[in-house]
RNA sequence: GCCGGUGUAGCUCAGUUGGCCAGAGCAGCUGAUUUGUAAUCAGCUGGUCGGGGGUUCGAAUCCCUCCACCGGCUCCA
């Protein structure tokens, strides 16, 4: 007999080889039903796997992660089976469970496959997951492993298991499909009660560009149709609150194919946002101590070439502009940090200025592949709230961590509590793509990182993500459709300060070179901007949104009334609208809600007689009348509460 | 850039297997209505069916090409 250990402490016996499953039938029918794999002593497993010593046991039901991405590796299979009974002869790379359900790669030999082929599998997925067929686990070696497919054929597979030990190597098979696999699986098909294709896409061969590119099918799998038929629901939900379909909706920007792709057009409204986050950007880091500085669109190619971008991106930018006469060569900016270096230069300084903080809202143009541009959050010119640090190594600690708290002010303010702190370091397998020194990048990549853990960040570290010069900080958040984008950065660089030769007079009255920390707590405006629709679904803080309060008369008798308590609203600060239009007040009303006006006020004879205001508020309702100046304060008060949420 | 898909009025969409002068709702304009908490009524305007080329007696529908957009891949100073 062993000890089988559950999560709430209490101990089982079981006899030697029992399974996950046996554990979860000798507590109760109903768990042994939805269960769907096991963790035993931490690593997830097959329910049927016989289990041999004492062990900490926890069974998995689909809210465990373990137990959905177990399912969705099984729907992989499942996939590959129906795909491979549809279309004999097609090979298969890999196919993972993924966040949001699974995919594989397949290689159709030429053959097309595209979404209108999708039904057909998943009707053949269904049939094929009635049959039940189980999952079965079956150790191989190494050469007989290779000898299967060998004799396939598959050379996709056959790569896989050059990297793979003997002993180590499992195979699963379930119905007439057997795959290279180390599991874990469901017990059976028959869990597998939904499927969906969700899309189809090229994915190059082990993610390299030069390789060969497969047909990567995405899909997912449940357990049961209401599972799947509430996620469809979801994700209709989520396309909603798309920043691309809201800017439109809400007149905030727009692209013109004649201006050219990736080139954002800021609408009024879309504008009147921007600048009042760009004002409430700039006051707080006017109390930080940055001072403002202007620099132009372009530079003198000598620039970047100094800077290093030049020799790093050059070809792969907008070409170089010629002046007419003079043939000198000019670069549309994709980096303010040159410029800025080149104010630092402009005077001696001493280490008693520093350290100096330079801030510009600077609009840079980069030449971004066509199929990643991506409605504001993936553009070709946009403009960064960067700001450059110039200081001394012994300040660098104390400016990131004044920057993180800048950062954390602003997720704070605008209510972003969803995202993850990404330190980004050198890969130490490709050094080439670096440039500075060993020492310098230690210094660096030892300065975030101990930043980042004095503030308690939940943080995640990526290998290889870092800047060509140097190592980041950045705050990834989600948009609505899930994908991840980096918003506030901090990025520390020992290399820019070194190619423009920057230096700083010391307590010792000998020159020193300065540390520089590239920063953007919002990122990008554009970025920032679609993100923030996304995540107030188009519904705008009071202080930002661009219309406060329409004004809404019940007949163009009131309009004058209407226009004098405009003015009135105005002199509180409160900006107000009239709909003029000789329309019934229901209708006002339904196109005010769908314009997400925060605050209507409804005027007729009452309101003139009484010179009080019927309110309504967005999304609620009627809230009853009050006194214009109690309104004021109402706004004032609810403003203040936004302003002030970080004390 | 690569793979796949889409592209019809300002917006959302209909347009059977190629066949009358290409349709609807909303928006816009004109007029009527003067309205009490999510759509008042009527009339009118508006499209070289993404651009170009081709097949055909005939193309929004089929083919080629370019452009843009959408979903991924790769990239992201």
């Amino acid at each position: 007999m062993i000890n089988i250990t559950l999560p709430d402490g209490t101990v089982r016996q079981v006899e030697s080889g029992a399974t996950s499953m046996d554990v979860a039938e000798s507590i109760s029918s109903g768990l042994a039903r939805k269960v769907l794999a096991a963790e035993v002593n931490g690593e997830v497993r097959d329910l049927g796997r016989p289990i041999f010593e004492d062990a900490d046991l926890k069974l998995l039901t689909w809210d465990d992660e373990g137990a959905k991405s177990t399912l969705w590796h099984s729907g992989a299979h499942l996939m590959a089976e129906a795909l491979e009974a549809l279309y004999p002869g097609i090979k298969f790379w890999v196919g993972p469970p993924v966040e949001n359900g699974f995919y594989y790669d397949v290689d159709f030999g030429g053959a097309a496959f595209s979404e209108k082929d999708f039904d057909l599998v998943e009707k053949k997925m269904l049939e094929l997951a009635r049959q039940k067929n189980p999952y079965v686990r079956k150790d191989i070696t190494k050469a007989d492993a290779m000898a299967f497919y060998k004799e396939k054929g598959d050379e996709y597979k056959l790569d896989l298991l050059e990297g793979l030990e003997d002993g180590t190597i499992t195979f699963y098979t379930q119905g007439n499909f057997t795959d290279l696999c180390r599991g874990p699986h469901i017990p059976d098909t028959g869990y597998i009660r939904a499927v969906k294709l969700m899309n189809v896409a090229g994915a190059y061969w082990k993610g390299d560009e030069s390789n060969k590119q497969l047909t990567r099918i995405y899909g997912v799998a449940f357990p049961k149709q209401k599972m799947l038929d509430e996620y469809l629901v979801m994700l209709e939900e989520a396309k909603k609150r798309d920043h691309r379909k809201l800017g439109k909706e809400l007149d905030l920007f727009t692209f013109s194919e004649k201006v050219g792709q990736g080139l954002p057009l800021w609408l009024p409204k879309g504008a009147q946002l921007r600048a009042r986050l760009e004002n409430f950007l700039k006051e707080a880091q006017r109390k930080a101590g940055y001072e403002p500085v202007i620099t132009p669109h372009i530079g003198n190619k000598e620039l970047y070439i100094t800077s290093g971008h030049f020799a790093k991106y050059g070809a792969d930018s907008f070409q170089p502009i010629e002046t007419p006469a003079e043939g000198e060569v000019y670069l549309l900016k994709p980096m303010n940090c040159p410029h800025h270096c080149e104010i630092y230069k402009s005077r001696p300084r001493s280490y008693r200025d520093l350290p100096v903080r330079y801030a510009e809202f600077g609009t840079v143009y980069r030449y971004e592949q066509s199929g990643e541009l991506h409605g504001l959050t993936r553009v070709r010119g946009f403009t960064q709230d960067d700001a450059h640090i110039f200081c001394t190594v012994d300040q660098v600690k104390e400016e990131v961590s004044k920057v993180i708290d800048l950062v954390l002010y602003i997720f704070q303010t605008l209510d972003f509590q969803d995202y993850q702190v990404q330190v980004s370091l050198r890969d130490p397998e490709t050094p080439e793509k670096y440039i500075g020194s060993d020492e310098n990048w230690e210094n660096a990549e030892t300065a975030i990182r101990e930043v980042a853990e004095e503030k308690g960040l939940n943080t995640v570290i990526e290998l290889g993500e870092a800047a060509f010069y140097g190592p980041k900080l950045d705050f990834m958040v989600r948009d609505a459709i899930g994908r991840k984008w980096q918003l506030g950065t901090v990025q520390i660089d020992y290399n820019l300060p070194e190619r423009f030769e920057l230096e700083y007079t010391g307590a010792d009255n000998a020159p020193h070179r300065p540390v520089m920390i590239h920063r953007a707590p919002f990122g990008s405006m554009e970025r920032f901007v679609a993100i923030l629709v996304e995540h107030c679904a188009g519904k705008f803080p009071l202080w930002l949104t661009p219309e406060q309060v329409r004004i809404l008369p019940l007949s163009d008798r009131f309009i004058e009334y209407c226009e004098g308590l405009e003015k009135v609203l105005d002199n509180y600060d409160i900006r107000a609208l009239i709909d003029r239009r000789a329309e019934k007040v229901g209708k006002k009303i339904r196109e005010a809600e769908l314009d997400k006006v925060p605050y209507m006020l409804i005027i007729g004879e009452k309101e003139a007689e009484s010179g009080e205001l019927a309110v309504r508020k967005q999304g609620e309702g009627d809230l009853g009348t009050m006194s214009v100046e109690a309104f004021a304060s109402f706004i004032d008060d609810e403003i203040g509460a936004l302003l002030n949420k970080q004390e």
